[in-house]
DNA sequence: CAACTATGCAACAAAATGTTCTATAAGATC
DNA sequence: GATCTTATAGAACATTTTGTTGCATAGTTG
């Protein structure tokens, strides 16, 4: 029997990354380490020590395996603007009020000297600029968008402008922003004779 | 006599913080501890300890006191298209090739929970923002700048994909990306009579 | 049931972290 | 220059964190 298919070790793999998880986001991820794992599930730290050698393993694993954004199923009904007040607010919303609004700055930290982090992060971001690209797609088959709209840049303003703020420029982010910005991404991305 | 004055003191500290800084870049912010940078300067650790009661002052303080990006001096010569290639050119470099890009992460990751991280880095960004605003401002004044363009939009989309790429999609920050950028917000800021 | 293996527990080892005391040397004060 | 003050080096020590190991127990597999 291979030990990674026994159920006790199984079991106590989940309940230790649910409580690493957990750890995390509610402290940071420095606070995880066996001894408060160990304490947070009652396993033993020997046990905890077993299944992961090394503290950074430990954390680690716990990002990668719990710590992604929340996925937002594109809506491509139509209009454009509508479409990315969908998709827009929900980023909002998952960046101001969910669990991955304290995780990602630890994420991009990690991922500045850890390949594995960074990969995550970078397929996360890759999988999020697809979905807009599907919103756009959408947009060109009914017509809205402008020949000329330049479609790649758009996305990574549409996607960049919420993460800097939130992150970076610690700014609010408010129906009251998100109304402006949409409103410029749209100027460019619309066909000039497109309802507005 | 005041500590604060004391020549000893102060060069105890600049000397000590150096080095932390020096490691924090060179490695991670984990590996600024007493004993390190004690290691690294010959200072010893009781005096480190006197100095920073605990781990967290001592990286934080080599954090504040040298972790800030290169100041971009605004060009407002004119027309804004190579005023923002000057610009970007330099945030792109900056994040390309000096300390900052391995730093900034790791200073975003600490603003998350740390009060002093977050006022630091949120200043730095809001200069940024102020001195990207005076050259919108020279645009302006040249009569360049469409009468409804939306600068702060655009202010936050020309800084916020840089970081965004770089930090977190993981994209590269080269000239042939930079010039479609400015060519986008470009195409949003220029009276459509103006020269391009 | 028999063989295997993950767990808990306790004892231990090692390293990181923090504290305190003393002698010394550098700076400040007069 | 003599004296008082204060920062430092160094060492000894205490504590906490981190990692290891052996053994009895209990769950899993065949």
């Amino acid at each position: 029997m291979k030990t990674t298919e026994d159920p006790r070790y199984i079991a106590t793999r989940n309940l230790a990354l649910d409580a690493a998880f957990k750890i995390f986001h509610s402290e940071s991820v420095l606070a995880v380490t066996h001894a408060s794992v160990s304490a947070e599930t009652g396993i033993s730290r020997s046990t905890l020590y077993r299944h992961w050698p090394h503290v950074e393993q430990l954390r680690k694993d716990a990002m990668l395996r719990v710590a992604r954004p929340p996925v937002i199923a594109p809506r491509t009904n139509g209009p454009l603007k509508a479409d990315l007040n969908w998709m827009l607010g929900l980023l909002m919303a998952a960046l101001n009020e969910t669990p991955w609004g304290k995780i990602a700055p630890q994420m991009i930290a990690t991922a500045a000297t850890d390949e594995d982090a960074k990969s995550a992060i970078n397929g996360f971001m890759a999988d999020r600029k697809r979905d807009m690209m599907s919103v756009f797609e959408a947009a060109e088959q009914r017509g809205e968008l402008a020949p000329d709209a330049p479609v790649e840049n758009l996305i990574e303003m549409a996607i960049s402008v919420p993460y800097h703020r939130k992150l970076v420029a610690g700014l609010p982010l408010d129906y009251d922003w998100l109304d402006g910005h949409i409103e410029t991404l749209c100027r460019l991305a619309l066909r000039p004779g497109a309802a507005d």
